[in-house]
DNA sequence: CGGTTGTTGAGAATCGGTTATCAATCGGAC
DNA sequence: GTCCGATTGATAACCGATTCTCAACAACCG
């Protein structure tokens, strides 16, 4: 026997389906704790972890603060770090042209691409 | 009186001037010892962030690993990470079209492109 | 239901990065 | 050369993030 249909998996699967943003672990407890109370941090981190192995959550990271998570298999796209508020907001699409920056013999597997600024609520 | 000129202060500007990619603090340890023996990590600390607050520094955060520095004043340009070494590598251009990707209601103030991948030596 | 065993929660422990401490030292104005 | 205050280096302390520990607990099979 080997993974358990738990409460608290349940509800951090679910917090993070729900989100419409990347959430990092402490946002992931707030959120799941009010669909399983008493959650605790550790069990985030675990559910976080076992979830990026199994493949349907993918790790976000943006410079200087905490690893973010979101559904995996979402459609290619970036992200917004805001610096009032911390909050990472997703944005669509992508400006494209990357490879020709690839400098010559380097293999170039992935991107990120982060906009900062201040989201809709700092802004105002 | 305030700001010396010291041997270890040159030193790090000099490592910083010379190498073609953003350093971390270890990496201008690293370098600037051989022009300044003895050197130490805490001095590499105070002497960063003073060159960053006068402007002639500029700091360049990478996802999952030490922030980096480089001269200020380079044209605009993002960077390449190497997952195999760990290097942070500078690449020409910038792809454009991004103030299209901005949520309505947000500002935007910056952004920051890193391309991950292997070096031309990992990736021989 | 009852046992087996994976899971959980709280807190301690750890980690890499960065900053603070403090006596010894050095820069540079005089 | 002297002197005073800025600077340095070694190391301890700190920090936020993440992992470990371990006893209590709960999921699932029979």
């Amino acid at each position: 026997m080997s993974e358990r249909q738990t409460q608290q998996r349940q509800a951090i699967r679910e917090a993070v389906r729900r989100a419409d943003r990347p959430l990092s672990p402490q946002e992931i407890l707030d959120a799941a704790g009010t669909l399983a109370p008493g959650l605790g941090l550790a069990t985030v981190y675990r559910a976080v972890k076992i979830g990026v192995t199994e493949g349907w959550l993918a790790a976000v990271e943006v410079p200087g603060s905490a690893t973010r998570y979101e559904p995996a298999g979402k459609h290619h796209h970036h992200h917004f770090a805001c610096r009032g508020c911390g909050s990472v907001y997703e944005v669509e699409g992508c400006p494209g042209n990357i490879t020709p920056l690839t400098p010559a013999g380097f293999k170039l597997e992935d991107h990120e691409l982060v906009l900062f600024g201040l989201c809709r609520s700092c802004n105002a």
